[in-house]
DNA sequence: TATCATTATGTTATACTATAACAATTATAA
DNA sequence: TTATAATTGTTATAGTATAACATAATGATA
């Protein structure tokens, strides 16, 4: 592989982020949001978590059941005799801290499966290819070269400002072929 | 522009395709598929035709009215005393066809606009990037170049075997920047 | 600290996109 | 012409996403 090329292989699947890789990410996180002066409020933090935790690209609607879940777990462990009646998650809630985290680039969302990942080195807005793999459901994240020469040609070649992409590539990863 | 590259702008928007365009689509369409040995029905060929007469990418819910006007339009210049009630055209009608012209490669998907448009060069499978305006909504399909190096990016770097690809690329046009 | 303005979240409702399952019809081949 | 397969009709529902407004929490300012 070109050394100029990244490809980042998401942690779903068999493998998966341990406890210690997540509080290293909520940490960083945590601390970019602080540098852009934005807010990582305690929804938000839970949305990532759960992304991150997730073993494949999950759903909005699988983390409206996660954090409703989540938020159970919270009441009960709170015991106390205030029996509050956690109402279910509604989708606005699960959509607006996505739209936050895609902002700020922690996490990415693959159109093509309506889902979403996280980012392997967030930043600012960075462009990413994704190799989606059908049998496995693993993601591959590859930014630099491919896309850049895609990205390039649009801009250059064409005349086309791209502002947004969706590169998405299904298919069988190496392990499952 | 290189010449290995080909873009081709879907006609829409201001300009669009003729009567006699529209109608020289159709015949080659018939003709593609007795050559396949697939049956190009009156249904498969409406909706073609509404694809390609549509003056930006068209939704499935947009070609389910638009049909139904067809249908109407029909039985009123069928005139006739037999009258039909003509119920609605439901989902199914349409988004059969559609996966019908996409597998002859008549039509491409656009995925992140939920939407559809003609192929420039109807043949077999064949990849290809697309760049859609925000603003006028003008699609240019990219074949060769850009695309087959993504692709053989990934097939020989990653030993990832692609099935299905997305490249849709949004932003501003040349026209309208 | 108290107030205001801003931002974020909760809540209700609904829009938009797509498919499952089965029935009826039409076309093709034996 | 009948049997078979392919297509289309029909009904229902699943899945994804956003609009609009109410409430709550936060941060800045007096």
């Amino acid at each position: 592989m070109p050394s100029s090329v990244s490809v980042c292989e998401h942690p779903h699947d068999a493998q998966h982020f341990s406890s210690a890789d997540i509080a290293e990410r909520l940490t960083a996180a945590t601390e970019h949001c602080r540098v852009r002066g934005v807010r990582f409020t305690q929804l938000r933090k839970q949305i990532y978590e759960l992304v991150l935790q997730a073993k494949k690209p999950v759903g909005a609607y699988d983390l409206m059941t996660q954090l409703q879940q989540m938020r159970l777990a919270e009441i009960s462990s709170t015991a106390g005799s205030q029996k509050q009646s956690a109402k279910n998650v509604a989708p606005p809630t699960v959509y607006r801290s996505l739209e936050f985290l895609l902002s700020e680039g922690l996490i990415h969302q693959l159109t093509s499966i309506n889902a979403y990942v996280p980012c392997c080195h967030p930043r600012a807005q960075h462009t990413a290819a994704f190799l989606i793999c059908d049998i496995c459901l693993r993601v591959q994240e590859c930014s630099s070269l491919p896309v850049q020469e895609m990205m390039s040609f649009a801009e250059q070649d064409v005349g086309f400002t791209v502002t947004h992409s969706v590169i998405e590539l299904r298919g069988r990863c190496q392990t499952c072929h």
